[in-house]
DNA sequence: ACGGGCAGACTAACCAGTCGGTATGTCGCC
DNA sequence: GGCGACATACCGACTGGTTAGTCTGCCCGT
């Protein structure tokens, strides 16, 4: 199932403002109450209140509630796939392709908090097979970004004194961690948070 | 509410096995299904049934499904604190003091996977009132490692690069993150894991 | 006159918590 | 050494409320 495509912000014609098309406005409030409530203690009909529209107009876009969420997962994975894949690509030195890509997923993380809240606290509230296939497409990520610190290690630049893999779950859990912290104390941005924490990776590698 | 004490696991007389008492039984089934299910999608139902008791035995002894759950993050938070309060006011070093702390944290959340897994998936769905008395038990882990965290600091042994508290955020997200992967690639002991996150915490703070 | 886009009443299932009731035990007292 | 009074431990039917998802049909552009 699951449309929700045709975007379409605007269309000549009248010169009245185009309000955001159903689908995504749906989207934007069950992101908001999802993250706000958690997914269980959402009910169908608040998202659809918050939206101005009702069940059948959700019903018509999304096969089940459980679809919603899981437009919201695709959402996430594709914009942090697409920025891994530009940072990652580039031609610089391996210490400082990992310190962009560790500073992004920390800045598009503090971007999309809801989402970031939403994808770690409510995976398990997804149908299995949709659970799966997200697990696949976040276990890609995590290979991608393990490659990074191996061919680092390999090199020479950076210690083997820890395994990659531990090192890449040792920084995802603090990236995880951030929409519980974050904004609490707040008086730093995005990005120097982002600085900090590539900082603190980059550091524990150091031979 | 919740008195559950009295804990008494056995009482000569007649010879046969005494089988654990009805509240322990309740909350270990809570604890189990907590974690394999999620909090809302957990009937009382199901767990008075995996107990092998009715909800009469649970609303005997426990004042409602949300104070069972209190129930569960009181005995994790009692544990936590209490190893933390031995290690850290050893004699030794403040880095050993610190590698201790941060190594132990790591062993007893593995050993308590499912009570760390329920900690940082469940805390939105506990009343308001009984989420600011575990936030506030929790503020006050987080400020003793911290302490640790700056007396090195200002004692020079460690970086003072990055601010303490962001140190032991990023730390503990890899300690709330275990309950994802942890027994997932599975190879590794708990103490051989907790070894490395602390190597990778001292790494990271070496000046 | 046809079909996509949507409204909103309806249903079937569930679920947390309540409550009257029963079994077992204990303590004081004669 | 038996008896009433009271308490603890637990049972299980019941209630009031909520929920995801369905279905029929209206509206309107083409």
């Amino acid at each position: 199932m699951t449309r929700a495509g045709t975007v379409r912000t605007g269309h000549g014609g009248t010169g009245t403002e185009a309000p955001e098309p159903v689908p995504q406005r749906l989207m934007a409030a069950a992101t908001r109450l999802f993250a706000e409530q958690g997914y269980d203690r959402t009910s169908v009909q608040e998202i659809v209140e918050a939206a101005g529209v009702t069940k059948g107009a959700l019903y018509h876009y999304f096969g089940s509630k459980d679809d919603l969420l899981h437009e919201i997962y695709g959402r996430l994975l594709r914009l942090q796939q697409e920025r891994l894949d530009l940072l990652a690509g580039s031609e610089a030195p391996v210490e400082q392709r990992l310190r962009d890509v560790a500073a992004d997923v920390v800045v598009t993380t503090i971007d999309n908090l809801d989402d970031a809240m939403i994808f770690f606290r409510s995976m398990h509230q997804l149908s299995p097979e949709k659970q799966k296939q997200v697990r696949a497409e976040r276990r890609r990520y995590h290979e991608r970004f393990r490659a990074l610190v191996e061919e680092g290690q390999h090199s020479g630049v950076f210690s083997d004194a820890t395994p990659a893999d531990l090192v890449v779950d040792y920084h995802f859990g603090s990236v995880h961690h951030l929409s519980s912290w974050y904004s609490a104390g707040g008086h730093l941005t995005p990005q120097q948070v982002a600085e900090h924490l590539a900082d603190l990776l980059l550091r524990a590698l150091r031979p």
